[in-house]
DNA sequence: CGTTAGCACTCGATGAATTTGAGTGCTAAC
DNA sequence: GTTAGCACTCAAATTCATCGAGTGCTAACG
């Protein structure tokens, strides 16, 4: 248990070394306002600080910067989230006015305003389309052999893919199949349709259509394959003006990282719901190991639609970054509601 | 006009420059394998190509570097250009073949295969949709006051936007509307699609539907407003590599102006078709000033589809990455092809 | 006359030695 | 328990010398 000073200064070294970037010394705690202590008192705080693995000293001459076991005790007891800023709430709201014409993409636009707003990177995950139904699907020929599936949710999210029509079947027999699947899985949650095809369709159609089996698996596998949601990713660059990254080889590390949708999924997906705080080596991923991820989910109607996230170094306005994902993870709720009328 | 000596010592400096990113020096040249001048030769010529402007000198003691003149003169006159290599075109099989069920994505494949063969930047346009043709339009009712627009082209394309219904019009209104459009439609370019509506359909609609054209307004928009292509960026962090950019502030100049999706189209749409070579500030957008950019077009029955590029220092080895561009634009065309079928 | 050996000269890069100063830990006094 | 005082530490900045790759120029050579 901290006494009261000692969670004082931590808070303080914390504050000065988030805005400095540089080791803080006794001196410039002490002669904070409100501080009253002389900068001996101040030293012997911090070396039991130290020895309780809060903070630490680059090397014996140098003032302490926070430990990640510190930063983790500021993120649980001593934060302040006292709601978005005044500032960054009007700019929000200016930003999607502007783009309200463009309301479907209210993701892409999220992560743009994220990253502007706070000077980090930010991840944001669309959608998520495995919690939606089915609202409509359809097959649009393409020539003999080809057509495009089109897929529809009832969020007004569009997906498409390209198939291959087998020998032997006719467009004919292709609208039937379709139009039973309508019939059928219009409603259906995605993450449904499989059993719902194999259970209830495929002896249904069969009636219909011969040799349709062929057929059925590849919109099977049209409608099932790859509802991978989105990953919005905007400011990577911003992380080359953090001082902890001036080193090329480390800014490298990380911006690879992030072209890797792939890995930035599954990276942001191990987040439950709410607000999550990953600090530094908390973070399965190695080379964010010198990164914090915060990340908020977004919901409509109880579900949980998707994830905004903020990547930033350990160093990080924990308190600002928390308010602000809060705040826009409501309001886009808010906008999607709205959407979905 | 170059003597054949001094053209030889050009193309020489050029290309251990760029292996090396060294200044070259007399010697280093005088040494290589078929030269049989001495280091003073060597010098003398230099000091005339330098005089020409086709060399500079970091400082009077150090070797000398290709000037941005001596590049042009290098891609125009002395490049030599023998085809992918064999090893880039396996590669470049296997890792479509792997794709294959993807292969509407072919061009944000090649994005992704074209940095990792070069370890430079790769920037690719999709394929604009204004070259091509509607093939079918159609709404999908999400509720009663809006419905996603969902466009297909004759390429297999799709773009779908979210529209809002008008008070006072009713969806059957509105399927009546949609099937005149693709009665009159289909088969129409994109870019003569704002016309046709206005000379030919409206009037014939205004006799089966009352009050259509706000309908027909929101409508035109959906179909026309937008085509942007599709921007695809792979291996920017590559960009980090190149030593001209160990500076971290001028990477993030270029990694900044690559996050601009807007300018980067704009820098790519500025290339004709064929190969177009720009080195360092032929460029107009000043961020890449240190940069060069060479880019190739890709075509589908004689019409220009999009732009395949690469964005490298400007000490670039043009010959690999030309050879590459020219053989994956034709791979590129095949592979369409043989999609549209 | 073109080519080359020789040589003095230039200047960034490298690295050792030195200085500086912010910050500490400890002790003793308040 | 707090604080003044002080010796000590060590990275960072500064200075200075050295090194060496590479040049330009001159004179000699075939």
């Amino acid at each position: 248990m901290l006494s009261e000073r000692q969670r004082m200064i931590l808070g303080a070294i914390i504050d000065d070394y988030v805005r400095s970037a540089e080791p803080v010394g006794s001196r410039s705690i002490s002669k904070r306002a409100g501080v009253s202590f002389s900068p001996a008192t101040i030293r012997n705080e911090m070396a039991d600080l130290e020895e309780l693995g809060l903070l630490e000293q680059p090397h014996t001459s140098a003032g302490r910067i926070p430990s990640i076991k510190g930063y983790r005790y500021y993120v649980d007891h001593l934060i302040t989230v006292d709601g978005a800023s005044e500032h960054d709430i009007r700019k929000i709201r200016t930003f999607f006015a502007e783009k309200m014409n463009h309301w479907e993409n209210v993701i892409g636009h999220a992560a743009t305003i994220l990253s502007q707003l706070t000077n980090y990177t930010s991840i944001v995950l669309g959608p998520e389309i495995f919690n939606t139904t089915l609202k409509h699907f359809q097959l649009v020929p393409i020539n003999d052999a080809s057509a495009v599936a089109i897929i529809v949710a009832n969020t007004g999210h569009v997906e498409h893919r390209t198939i291959t029509i087998p020998e032997g079947i006719t467009m004919d027999d292709m609208s039937k199949i379709v139009n039973v699947l309508n019939d059928k899985l219009a409603g259906v949650p995605f993450f449904r349709v499989k059993a719902v095809l194999h259970s209830e369709i495929a002896k249904e159609l069969a009636r219909y259509v011969d040799h349709c089996e062929g057929v059925l698996a590849i919109l099977e596998q049209a409608i099932t394959d790859e509802h991978e949601p989105k990953v919005y990713l905007s400011g990577a660059s911003n992380m080359l003006t953090q001082p902890e990254f001036k080193d090329v080889d480390k800014a490298k590390t990380i911006l690879d990282m992030l072209e890797e949708t792939q890995k930035l999924t599954q990276l942001i997906q191990a987040h439950p719901g709410g607000i999550q705080v990953r600090i530094g080596t908390e973070n399965a991923v190695e080379a964010i190991n010198q990164c914090s991820l915060i990340t908020a989910t977004y919901t409509h109607e109880g579900q949980s639609l998707g994830t905004i996230g903020i990547l930033g170094p350990v160093r990080m306005e924990y308190g600002k970054v928390i308010s602000l994902l809060d705040y826009l993870s409501r309001d886009i709720a808010k906008l999607m509601s709205r959407g979905f009328k």
